[in-house]
DNA sequence: AATGGCATACCCAGAAGTGGGTAGCTGCAT
DNA sequence: ATGCAGCTACCCACTTCTGGGTATGCCATT
């Protein structure tokens, strides 16, 4: 990884012990230098259309105006400088949100130094960055559990799944060998048991579940 | 990044092309040790056995035994070797695969070089390292292309969030402030256009494109 | 033996969605 | 300017869903 220019790198946290700790580590490392520091993300903006930085390191809580929303903003003001996102939460909100915005890295707070500099060389490189437990909060999924919290009989459990994967009460009354009629009720006690009313309600449920496949 | 030990690296590919390349690659750097290499995932885990590497670079297609079926067997023979998957293809099965079965990062084939490295480095530090575009294909959401892959217009596009989203005919006319008799003439372009004639099936497809929320 | 949960089946009236049309208006592009 | 795409709106006949019932047989728990 050789880095012959220095990482322009900007900071910006309403934290001033944050900022001014994460300063003091960065301008340790010869290829790195901070070129400003802004403790809302509208100064950060300004800053960053003054210094062009390559980095930018964005604390994702902050007051006026969040990090996530002024990801947008700063791919505007400076296409070409690398989001990395700094929260304290593993949120899967935060990190897709993030990451559709456009953001190139995301780091938790309580990582060690190293792994700040690391993710800064990273995205500064192209690449993106990912504290570790990130990408499995991503993928976060828990059906075990969910299935057993159902309040919902096997039968019921059934015709559910078929009538989120897009069946007719007829369709399912072939198919499970039984009338329509009867569908009909089991679908009724659905959702009265989970309280949705519409079939759209009932597929996102299912899907949620994990009871259907995505795709 | 400070590298006062090599990072021990072991090599896992069924195309000895590819292998010998990245051997040579690898070796030009001087903190990096390619301790084995292994064509079949099941002589990788006997040399992993022996030589204990930091970090075990595998290929997912492979025969016998691929790649992400691997991961599970390399956890338990050297729990502390980071693993990091190798692959051409940015499928969102095969990379959700690897995170979950424990891969401390994904990389493409087509990468320059340093990325590679970089990425060995990341892992071996710890981190997680994933290649460009490849968390936005966790997410599988990458809005601005499949926008205009969508064959939907915009209003149709509205309509089909608040049809997916579990919303009537009618409180959609209402939200829209459109007769109830426009949304369904909406309603039925949309089903002739993606083809897919139920409710359910919108759900599906809305949520796929992240269109709504999962949850 | 009895109670209650479950799966089954049915009735009904009203609401909603389906699938086939037609058609006016606007704005953009050829 | 002509035409086409998109948004709007409506008609009609038909099907399906909705939400309120009732009811029967089965099985397990009490």
């Amino acid at each position: 990884m050789s880095e012959r220019e220095k990482i322009k790198v900007l900071l910006i946290d309403n934290h001033p012990l944050v900022l001014e700790g994460l300063k003091a580590v960065l301008e340790t490392f010869a290829h790195i230098m901070v070129v400003g520091t802004a403790h809302l993300a509208r100064q950060g903006l300004d800053l960053a259309a003054s210094t062009r930085p390559t980095v930018v390191l964005m604390d994702i809580n902050m007051p006026q105006l969040n990090g996530i929303d002024a990801i947008e903003l700063f791919k505007r003001e400076v296409p070409d400088a690398k989001i990395l996102m700094l929260s304290m939460h593993d949120s899967r909100e935060y990190i897709s949100a993030s990451v559709l915005q456009g953001a190139a890295g995301y780091v938790l707070k309580d990582v060690p130094n190293e792994e700040i500099v690391a993710a800064i060389e990273t995205v500064a490189g192209g690449g993106t960055y990912f504290s570790s437990g990130v990408p499995e909060a991503l993928l976060q999924r828990r059906e075990p559990e969910d299935a057993a919290v159902l309040p919902l009989t096997s039968r019921e459990r059934e015709i559910l799944i078929l009538l989120a994967a897009g069946q007719s009460n007829r369709e399912i009354a072939t198919v499970l060998a039984i009338s329509a009629l009867t569908v009909e009720t089991h679908r009724k006690s659905i959702k009265k048991k989970l309280g949705i009313p519409t079939t759209a309600g009932l597929t996102r449920f299912a899907l949620e579940r994990g009871l259907i496949a995505e795709a």
